[in-house]
DNA sequence: AAGGCGGGGGG
DNA sequence: CCCCCAGCCTT
C-alpha cells in the first residue's frame, strides 16, 4: 500500500504504539507463535469475545485440535463441544468447514495471501488482515472495535461506527498511522484498546499517544466513538420438557438456523400420555444480546417403559444421562438446568 | 444496507 | 439496566 505525503504526517503515532507494544504487550498464549493455524483459531475465538472469557476455550481447543488436519478430521459435534458456552456457534461450524477447505483447496497448507485467507468460511476482512499481517507480513490493518475507538478518539472523529461504511472509513484512518510492522501494529492497537483506551474510564494519563490524541486534548474522550444505532432486545418464550426415567433423559439436536446452531436441547413438546407426570415447572430468564429468553422447563418423570419407548420412537429423541451429557454441547441455560437437576 | 447471532463482565 | 467485546453471514 502506497503512502502519500499527507499520511506520513501521522506516522509517528503508529511508531509510538509499536514502541509501547514492545514493552507492554500482554503475555498471551498465541503471542508465542506465528503458526497461522493458531493465530486463525485465536482470531475466531476472540471475535466479539473478551480475552478473559475465551482463554480456556482457546487453550483447550488447540490442545485437542493442534493443526488443520486434526480439526478437519474431527466430527462437527466434537468441534461444537469445544465451543460449548462460548456463544456465536456458527463460528465453530465455520472453522470446521474452513479446515476442510484448507485440506481440499490448499493441500493442507494454510494460505498466505490475504485474498485467499478471506475465502475461508467464517473469515472476514478483519480476520484475514490479522492472520496475514501477523503470520505472513501482510500489510492490511485489522480494523475491529478497538480501531474504531482508538482512531475516533485520536482524530476526534465523529464518523458513526454503526454505519456500514465504518470499516472502510477507519481502514483509511488506520493507513495514515500504520508503520511498516503491520502485524505488531495491529496487535498494539488491540492491546491499547483493551488496556488503556478502554470504552469507559480510559487510562489516558498512561497512554503512549495522549499527546497526539485530539479528543483527550479537548477533554472530550467520552464523546468518542460515536454510535447511533441502539441495541433493542425483545422477549422470547421457550418451552421445554425435561423427560427423564431412571437417571436418563431425552434430547435432540437443533438445526443450524436461528439461535444455538446445532446445539442439543430438550423436547419442546410432550404427548398427552405424559402430561400427568409433570412434576415441577421451572422458569429461567436468560439474557442474549438481542433477546431476553424466558425458558419454561417442565420436569416429567416417566415410569412406564412402554410410554417412554414409544415417545422416543415417535419423535426420534436421543437418550443421554447425567454422565454422558458432557459429551454434547448444550446452550448455557440448559447446561445449568442439567447441573442443578443433578444435585437433586 | 440492515439485522441476527451468545455469553460474560463493567459501570 | 445498558453497553461492549480480536466480527461474520444472510437477506
Amino acid at each position: 500500500m502506497e503512502r502519500d505525503n499527507k499520511s506520513s504526517e501521522f506516522l509517528h503515532i503508529g511508531n509510538k504504539l509499536l514502541s509501547w507494544y514492545g514493552k507492554n504487550a500482554r503475555d498471551l498464549p498465541f503471542r508465542q507463535t506465528k503458526d497461522p493455524y493458531k493465530i486463525w483459531i485465536c482470531e475466531i475465538v476472540f471475535q466479539q469475545t473478551r480475552i478473559s472469557q475465551g482463554l480456556n476455550h482457546y487453550n483447550n481447543f488447540i490442545k485437542r485440535f493442534p493443526d488443520v488436519k486434526t480439526l478437519a478430521d474431527a466430527e462437527e459435534n466434537e468441534v461444537l463441544l469445544y465451543w460449548k458456552g462460548l456463544g456465536y456457534y456458527s463460528r465453530a461450524i465455520n472453522i470446521h468447514k474452513a479446515s476442510q477447505q484448507i485440506m481440499n483447496d490448499y493441500q493442507g497448507v494454510f494460505p498466505a495471501d490475504y485474498e485467499e485467507i478471506l475465502k475461508l468460511k467464517g473469515v472476514g476482512k478483519y480476520t484475514a488482515a490479522a492472520v496475514s499481517s501477523i503470520c505472513f507480513g501482510g500489510r492490511m490493518p485489522a480494523v475491529d472495535g478497538n480501531f474504531y475507538r482508538v482512531l475516533s478518539r485520536i482524530f476526534a472523529d465523529d464518523f458513526d461506527i454503526s454505519n456500514s461504511k465504518a470499516f472502510s472509513y477507519f481502514s483509511q484512518l488506520a493507513a495514515m498511522v500504520m508503520p511498516d510492522n503491520v502485524g505488531d501494529f495491529n496487535q498494539a492497537m488491540m492491546d491499547l484498546g483493551s488496556e488503556i483506551c478502554k470504552p469507559k474510564n480510559p487510562l489516558c494519563s498512561e497512554c503512549p499517544v495522549n499527546d497526539d490524541c485530539l479528543a483527550f486534548s479537548m477533554q472530550k474522550i467520552s464523546e468518542y466513538p460515536v454510535k447511533t444505532k441502539k441495541v433493542k432486545t425483545e422477549d422470547l418464550a421457550l418451552k421445554y420438557y425435561f423427560v427423564h426415567r431412571n437417571g436418563q433423559f431425552l434430547i435432540r439436536q437443533r438445526k443450524d438456523d436461528f439461535i444455538w446452531k446445532k446445539l442439543f436441547e430438550f423436547p419442546p413438546v410432550i404427548s398427552v400420555e405424559l402430561e400427568p407426570f409433570i412434576r415441577n415447572v421451572k422458569t429461567i430468564n436468560h439474557k442474549l444480546t438481542h433477546k431476553n429468553l424466558i425458558i419454561e422447563i417442565s420436569s416429567v418423570e416417566v415410569h412406564s417403559e412402554a410410554v417412554w419407548n414409544s415417545f422416543i420412537a415417535e419423535n426420534q429423541y436421543l437418550i443421554t444421562d447425567f454422565e454422558a451429557f458432557h459429551d454434547k454441547s448444550f446452550p448455557k441455560p440448559l447446561e445449568n438446568y442439567i447441573q442443578n437437576s443433578l444435585k437433586d
